[in-house]
DNA sequence: GGCATTCTGTTCGCATCCTAATTATAAAGG
DNA sequence: CCTTTATAATTAGGATGCGAACAGAATGCC
């Protein structure tokens, strides 16, 4: 077996909590997602554009990158690489020769039950011990989070401190 | 100007939202984290091993790990890229040949207000709109979301619908 | 004592994300 | 019409994380 893993995360209520715990949520929701998805050669990071194309088929590179808060440029490569999978292909536009459209296969598609549920399974048990309005309350309080990092992210940068 | 960035991310209440808002905020922070840190030369990850470090030096890189919730093969690198800029220096335990123990030097111990002041700016401006009562609840919800997780990777997989 | 097991750290190959810079195309203004 | 500006996608290069597989050292069990 690998020897890399190295078992629980500390629990000591120590203040760095704040600092890590989001970035140790959000791995370990990917680290689930690619456990379901593994058998079926797919990764967690695909599975959420192909979820994405399985509701709107067609979309343009940037559409995805807005739509999964990517850059254009891991988007670039993922589709690169889901291409290769023969999981979407790239299609011109017609109207605007820069753009390029990706459409699901056949392949894609005929696994759209897979695709959905390993998902929706990932936020099963990450809420298992939660109650419905807690699930809610969670979620509202995140997009509010999310929202003040754009607004950060989108504005003048204070100033540290001096060195 | 860089023609990567693709702003704002979706705002569609829709499904998926439980699905990609853990990652949006944890990558989110990063960036912001980044942008504080780049004038320093250094990095969000490399920052969070730097301030354990602050808080009790010569950890071994096993006890890194599990500190920050990482396999050993990332602490290895990120070591190996600390090392190279002379923020820190392996050296031998003593009584085990196997660990190397990671201590910090001159160069990261003088910027302690930085490195500590700029996690900090980054958690104030995360929850600028929330109050106290409110990051609370949202710190208590997420740690017991990541023990849900936790528990989940330890045990067997449920199996997912069949293809 | 000796041999199997466990543990520490490393190297390798891969996926995902980033910024910066480049290419090609489209749109807007004079 | 033609120059400038904006947009879509890509390439190049780096950081972070993973799992698999390995070497070397410690430990445990007979």
């Amino acid at each position: 077996m690998p020897d890399t893993a190295v078992a629980p995360i500390d629990d000591h209520p120590s203040e760095n909590e704040a600092g890590l715990i989001f970035q140790h949520v959000a791995r370990q929701r990917i680290k689930l997602l690619d456990a379901f998805l593994a058998p079926h050669g797919l990764t967690s990071a695909q599975v959420y554009l192909l979820n994405r194309l399985l509701r709107e088929d067609g979309r343009t590179q940037v559409e995805l990158a807005r739509l999964l808060g990517i850059g254009t440029v891991a988007v670039s490569g993922m589709v690169d690489r889901l291409e290769a999978a023969d999981w979407v292909e790239r299609r011109p536009d017609g109207k605007d020769r820069r753009t390029k459209r990706v459409f699901l296969k056949a392949s894609a598609t005929s696994k759209k039950h897979v695709l959905s549920e390993a998902a929706a399974q990932v936020n099963a048990l990450s809420f298992e011990t939660l109650s419905e309005p807690e699930v809610e309350q969670l979620l509202s309080l995140m997009r509010r989070v999310r929202g003040n990092l754009r607004d950060a992210l989108a504005g003048e940068l204070p100033t540290l401190v001096r060195d």
